[in-house]
DNA sequence: TCTCTTCCTGACCATACGGTCAGGATGCGA
DNA sequence: TCGCATCCTGACCGTATGGTCAGGAAGAGA
């Protein structure tokens, strides 16, 4: 049966912890929001007693920090392949088809994000100001610079990027709307890319996208 | 100073309170989300003894029932708009001005209604799973009547009405996200007009939609 | 006026929660 | 092998929460 298994260092049992433990707080916060979620339910789902939890991560706030802070770290990542793209066809497209293989893989994230925003931003307010500001300024001026060239259609570029955000998060986070609506079964491969060709088809004509 | 106020009628405090009582807790739920809100903040709110809300409404469950099943009925009506336009122009673009019109006005509406659908809608999936199935079959049967009458390019109905879903609902949902990006102020008359402008022109063009 | 129903609320209760801690187990470096 | 730092956890604690209740105030109807 088991096999010879080397017993784990310090340093492997605690990453491996701290692993299993934002693992399952990602998941319990997301079901049931800050409030709702407890030190407990995560530790069940962790395998791990509630004390072990509080050894790792001193308060609920810090583990939920920690987990806020990846989850920012993989949005931001999420549009390395609009910055490389020759114009708004190739970089739209490939930032539609990466956000919404976001939202098929990691729901449970997109939920914990859209909960901190609705509620004000509590813990990255401060991340909110700096990071996405310079963030959305820099893809502003790409889009921009695409419309000078006439890549594109002048469209205001901060709603076409808050359009870009809505309409591929909406899939995480209303999933189980959309899975309800789809006869209570999540979405086949084929539905999802459908999903993507519809929304890349609707956005790229609606902005008058030219190669 | 004090007018000759007439005392008011048992049915009259009885309608007054629960108004009071329903609009407070709609903010707290929309700010903390069902677990983190608490009577107590809802009573404070509302200017009442806590065990006054325990009166009208016996368990926070039930008060929560009772402002989802409102903000829900909201939701449908804002279709009215779609329902006798004559194509698609006129149709889409009543339904976005609506939709956003809610935002402004209600975003702690918006905010509870997703927080419900994010949690995996354990007070009103039975609604989702005959109502909103209902409503949704209808405007995807007009959507499909006005493709083959050449109205609009063939799109997917469903994945375009998640869109205007998304894109409306966007902006109360994450109107702190937006609001942090607009400098710390809320936008002004005048962008939300372009905002209204900006997502009607990229979906009516996207669809290819014709007078 | 008298009675009945509705409205109101301070005080109280059981529970569940986040967090602590003492003390034991265990790997690690010397 | 020894000493130390890290890891682990059952038992415990103070607090806040949802909810109850007895009893009083006040319209409504006769």
């Amino acid at each position: 049966m088991s096999q010879t298994a080397r017993p784990l260092s310090k340093k492997e049992i605690r990453q491996e912890n701290e692993r299993v433990i934002l693992e399952a707080a990602e998941k319990v916060f997301a079901e049931a929001g800050f409030g709702g979620a407890t030190m407990q339910l995560i530790a069940d789902l962790a395998g791990l007693p509630k004390a072990n939890l509080h050894y790792y991560f001193p308060t609920k706030e810090a583990l939920y920090r920690q987990v806020v802070q990846t989850i920012f770290q993989d949005w931001l990542k999420a549009a390395d392949s609009f910055d490389d793209a020759p114009g708004p066809v190739e970089g739209f497209g490939a930032y539609i088809d990466a956000k919404l293989e976001i939202s098929r893989k990691y729901p449970e994230r997109s939920k914990v994000w859209a909960s901190e925003i609705m509620h004000r931003a509590p813990v990255i307010q401060d991340y909110l100001e700096t990071t996405l500001v310079e963030w959305t300024d820099g893809r502003m001026a790409v889009i921009q610079r695409w419309i000078d060239e006439g890549k594109m259609d002048a469209i205001d570029p901060r709603h076409l990027l808050y359009m870009l955000w809505a309409t591929t998060q909406h899939y995480a986070d209303f999933g189980h709307q959309i899975e309800t609506l789809n006869g209570g079964v999540p979405l086949s491969d084929e539905q999802w890319e459908a999903a993507k060709d519809s929304v890349k088809s609707i956005i790229l004509a609606g902005i008058g996208a030219k190669r």
